[in-house]
DNA sequence: ACATTAAGTGATT
DNA sequence: AATCACTTAATGT
């Protein structure tokens, strides 16, 4: 798929409408990349360098950590198109390896900006700095409810943040996984997910077909924070 | 038509 | 809520 320069500055201004100045704009679209993924395709991996900030043009992907101890990773949360992975901006400035994983879940496709200008554009840019304190801030608070959902919720509390979160991030409504899926996510058994599922179908709240749960009506939409 | 994979169910701990 | 042992349903070849 080719993009001519022209287009990604109107794509940029259409997902990004608080990236403001125009000198910024100009130059996101000068030394940005873009970058496409397949759903499925593991963007960055624990222990990674990361030299790109990704911007989320369109598609979802999952940001997990790995367990200290070995093995499992713990999901953190989606990030769909007009964000950015807060972590990476972090990350990048100290140049350390990444603690974390981004995995499309959905074909995806960002501009990736070399963290070497991130220094410089915190201080010329006022809407860039403010762009990369919100994002922050927002995910910081998406992960303070996902972790009370987690150590005070049951199951089905944790499923619907889920559901809610990974609808959001995809801007639609339809989020195309398998039960199983959802349940290594959720750190569940597959059982335990479908029959939950079952009850918010039942109650309905969710709509299922194979390999996809249709999240009904505006308790989820409109629960955006 | 057959094999494979996803999803539903009930029992047991 | 996990695991097991199935059954049933949907899909791919």
């Amino acid at each position: 798929m080719i993009i001519e320069t022209t287009d990604i500055l109107k794509i940029l201004q259409k997902n990004f409408p608080n990236i403001a100045e125009r000198a910024l704009q100009e130059e996101i679209v000068e030394v940005g990349k873009v970058m496409s993924f397949r759903a499925g395709e593991i963007i960055m991996d624990f222990g990674s360098y990361i030299k790109m900030v990704p911007l989320i043009i369109s598609g979802s992907i999952k940001v997990s950590r790995e367990d200290d101890n070995e093995g499992k990773e713990m999901l953190l949360y989606f990030l769909g198109a007009g964000e950015a992975c807060s972590m990476s901006f972090t990350c990048c400035m100290m140049n350390k390896k990444s603690e974390i994983r981004t995995e499309a879940v959905e074909d995806t496709t960002l501009i990736g900006i070399p963290i070497r200008y991130m220094d410089q554009w915190m201080s010329k840019y006022q809407s860039w700095k403010n762009f990369v304190m919100t994002s922050y801030d927002h995910k910081m608070i998406e992960l303070v409810k996902v972790l009370d959902s987690v150590a005070f919720g049951g199951m089905d509390a944790r499923l619907r943040k889920y559901l809610q979160s990974r609808a959001a991030s995809t801007s639609s409504h339809v989020i195309n996984a398998t039960h199983q899926e959802i349940a290594k996510d959720l750190n569940a058994s597959r059982e335990a997910i479908s029959r939950l599922l079952k009850k918010l179908e039942n109650m309905g709240e969710v709509k299922l077909g194979r390999n996809q749960v249709r999240v009904l009506g505006e308790t989820w939409s409109a629960n955006i924070l």
